[in-house]
DNA sequence: CATTTCACCTGGTGGC
DNA sequence: TGCCACCAGGTGAAAT
């Protein structure tokens, strides 16, 4: 469910809601399987830390956490942030239908609830996955375990870095960018619409790309990422943010699942392949 | 090494 | 209503 833009914006909601607040109890359910790091390792990493910020890294969400020491304790009601050091990581991976919600202990406990960690201020972190396709890690920066995306980031990376990732590279451009070693954070939605937004269609190898279009492609790519962020994301069918607010900008899809709708631009009707093993959609005349 | 395919899961939808 | 096929924001392991 969640790309760059989603990803964003609950990391950003979640920050908001307990950046400088502090873990009593973190639980975790029975289904291990999307824990990277067992349980009794991430209990101990998170009990009694405080959270010194939360942030996005490609796909991922990263939960910094700091020793809980005399300087962040908390003074009517506000956390002093002086001196919070991050000496770990939780690293939260949504997958596909994954969701980081900020709610009290009282709220009724969603079904396929993995995760919960009651914090200092009354809220509660909750992480809530049917598919279980997420993935929780615990990483301890005192043994070198700094958590960093392996793709190129893809609102900050420059022209030139960008077209040499698809230099020399006989798959399809839609292939490529779906590539998180590549580029880290764009899915399936983003693809779609940034190669619509380009011209350029989803079958086409990336290393045949001229300059220019590669050029639209980082531009077309960074813009459609920034729109969909400023709408809080894409919800296609449940993704909801921190609060549990749905996102807008699935009314700002011009291709992705549109199939046999009339292009937004010239009324051809949007067509649907599959690429990469994923759904695709492109439109057969704006596109070349 | 580069690229492609498939398995991993649950749940919703639409056809019969 | 039930059953079944198919689809879904992702990604890593295995195969080619």
């Amino acid at each position: 469910m969640p790309e760059l833009p989603e990803v964003e914006t609950i990391a950003r909601g979640v920050d908001a809601r307990v950046r400088g607040d502090q873990i009593v109890v973190a639980w975790f359910g029975p289904k291990r399987d999307l824990l990277k790091t067992p349980a009794a390792a991430q209990v101990k990493g998170l009990e009694s830390r405080t959270i010194a910020g939360v942030r996005r890294m490609g796909k991922h969400i990263v939960v910094g956490l700091a020793a809980t020491g005399p300087r962040t304790a908390r003074r009517n009601g506000v956390t002093d942030q002086r001196g919070v050091e991050e000496d770990a990581q939780w690293i939260v991976h949504l997958g596909m239908t994954g969701r980081l919600l900020v709610t009290t202990p009282e709220a009724p406990v969603e079904p396929h609830t993995h995760a919960r960690l009651e914090l200092k201020s009354g809220r509660e972190l909750r992480f809530v996955d049917p598919r279980r396709f997420g993935r929780l890690e615990l990483r301890d920066l005192g043994k070198g375990e700094r958590f960093g995306a392996p793709g190129a980031e893809p609102l900050a990376i420059e022209a030139e870095a960008f077209a040499a990732l698809f230099r020399g590279r006989k798959l399809a451009i839609k292939a490529a960018l779906l590539n998180q070693t590549l580029l880290s954070g764009v899915g399936n939605i983003y693809a779609d619409e940034s190669l619509f937004r380009a011209k350029i269609r989803p079958r086409r190898r990336a290393g045949r790309l001229t300059q220019a279009e590669l050029e639209r492609l980082r531009l077309a790519l960074q813009e459609v990422l920034q729109a969909a962020i400023r709408l809080g994301g894409s919800s296609v069918s449940d993704y909801v943010d921190a609060e549990g607010v749905r996102g807008f900008f699935q009314l700002e899809h011009r291709v992705y699942q549109r199939t046999g709708e009339p292009c937004r631009v010239c009324k051809t009707p949007i067509r649907r392949v599959v690429v990469a093993g994923r759904s695709t959609h492109y439109c057969p005349n704006c596109q070349k």
